[in-house]
RNA sequence: GCCUUGGUAGCUCAGUCGGUAGAGCAGCAGACUGAAAAUCUGCGUGUCGGUGGUUCAAUUCCGCCCCAAGGCA
C-alpha cells in the first residue's frame, strides 16, 4: 500500500500549517478535504491559505462552482485520481481537512456507485414527507429495508430519504455495503488528529471570525449572491454564509449575526471532536511535533520494507 | 425617600391556588455511506435573592433586608 498522511481536527486548531510543515519535511502535496474549500469563491469565510503562501501544492481547492452542488462521490472520485498522481510523481499526499466524511470516502473503500442521486426521485419522497411525515415515511423505508430503518432515528429525515432513494434506484437496501469499511484502508495512513483544549480553541475560533469580517467576508458573500448563487444553494450552507447572509439579505444586525458565526463554529467543533476522535489513530497536542511524528512513521515504514 | 414590577438552571423565562420545580438556548456525550460547515439522538439538583414569621410542611403566604428596572419626589 502507498503511504499517505491525513492531517485532521476542529476548525480553528491549525491544520494547515502543520500539513504543509509535514509536505515541505518530506516531499509532501496538500490534498484538502474540506467540503466547503472545493468552492470558487469562497476564500476568506472557508479559511483557505492564501495562494501566496502556499509553499507546495494545493489540491481539491476551487474544484466546484458554488452555484451549483457538490458532494462526496464527486469529491473521492476525484481526491483519489490526484492523489494517484501524487504518488505518481513519487510524492507524499497529506489529506488535510476537517470534513470527517470526506477523509472516510478517500481512505475507505466506501462504494457510492451503487445508487447515484435521482432529483426525481428524491423530490418524490420529500412529498411523501410533506404530506404523510417523518413517521410514515421511516416505514416506508422500514418496509424495504429494515437494517437501516432500525438504524435510523425517525427525526433523521435526511438520512431516510436517502435510504429511501438508495433502494428506489439500486433495488437493494442501503445497509448491504455498510460494514466495518474502516477495517479495510485503500492506503497505509498515518491518521494524525489535533487538538487543543477546549477553551483555547474556542478563544481561536472567536478571534478567526473577527479575522475573517476584517478580511471582508462580507464583501465575499456579496460577491457570491450578486454572481448568481442562490441562498438556497448548497454552498451557501457554510458557516459563517449563511448566518452573514441573514444581515445582507434581511437586515439582520450585523452584531448578533457574527456572535451567532462563532457560536455555529464551537458547535461545529464540538462535531468534529466526536468523528475525529473515533475516525483518528494519534492525538497531538500543540505540544507535539507533526512533522518528527511524520518522519518517523515514513522512516518506520522504509524500514519494514 | 416613597410607589410599582421583578430577583427560579451558565442565559432568557415558565411554574408551584403551600407538599422542595421545567422549557428554549448554551453546555456535555454520541451517531454519521452521494446536502456532512449538513442532518440527527441522548443527558435537566438548581442554597427557586437573604433573613425572620405563620404552618405538620414555604421557592410558593406574611414581615423586614439586599439587588435591578421603571415611576413619583
Amino acid at each position: 500500500m502507498r503511504p499517505l498522511i491525513v492531517v485532521a481536527g476542529p476548525t480553528a486548531c491549525g491544520k494547515s500549517d502543520a500539513a504543509q510543515a509535514v509536505c515541505l519535511a518530506l516531499q509532501g502535496e496538500v490534498v484538502s478535504a474540506d467540503a466547503f474549500a472545493v468552492y470558487r469563491g469562497m476564500d476568506v469565510g472557508t479559511a483557505k491559505t492564501p495562494p501566496e503562501e502556499r509553499l507546495v501544492p494545493h489540491h481539491m481547492i476551487d474544484v466546484a462552482d458554488p452555484r451549483q452542488g457538490y458532494d462526496v462521490a464527486r469529491y473521492q472520485a476525484a481526491a483519489r485520481e490526484v492523489i494517484a498522481d501524487i504518488h505518481g510523481r513519487g510524492r507524499l499526499p497529506v489529506l488535510v481537512g476537517g470534513t470527517g466524511l470526506f477523509i472516510d470516502a478517500v481512505l475507505y473503500p466506501m462504494d457510492f456507485s451503487g445508487a447515484s442521486s435521482d432529483p426525481g426521485v428524491r423530490a418524490r419522497w420529500a412529498q411523501y414527507l410533506e404530506e404523510k411525515g417523518p413517521a410514515a415515511l421511516h416505514e416506508a423505508l422500514a418496509a424495504v429495508d429494515p437494517a437501516s430503518a432500525a438504524r435510523l432515528p425517525e427525526g433523521d429525515v435526511r438520512r431516510v430519504l436517502r435510504a429511501l432513494e438508495v433502494h428506489e434506484l439500486s433495488g437493494a437496501p442501503m445497509s448491504a455495503g455498510l460494514r466495518d469499511y474502516r477495517s479495510a484502508p485503500r492506503y497505509d495512513a498515518l491518521y494524525m488528529v489535533l487538538i487543543r483544549p477546549r477553551a483555547e480553541l474556542c478563544g481561536r475560533i472567536d478571534g478567526r471570525v473577527d479575522e475573517m469580517m476584517r478580511r471582508g467576508l462580507l464583501e465575499e458573500i456579496r460577491a457570491l449572491l450578486g454572481g448568481g448563487v442562490s441562498p438556497d444553494a448548497r454552498a451557501m450552507q457554510a458557516i459563517g454564509y449563511k448566518e452573514l447572509a441573514g444581515h445582507i439579505l434581511q437586515g439582520a444586525p450585523l452584531d448578533g449575526c457574527v456572535a451567532a458565526v462563532k457560536l455555529a463554529t464551537r458547535r461545529y467543533a464540538k462535531r468534529q471532536m466526536t468523528w475525529f476522535r473515533r475516525a483518528g489513530s494519534i492525538f497531538l497536542t500543540p505540544d507535539d511535533d507533526p512533522v518528527a511524528l511524520a518522519r518517523a512513521w515514513m522512516a518506520g515504514r522504509s524500514g519494514a520494507g
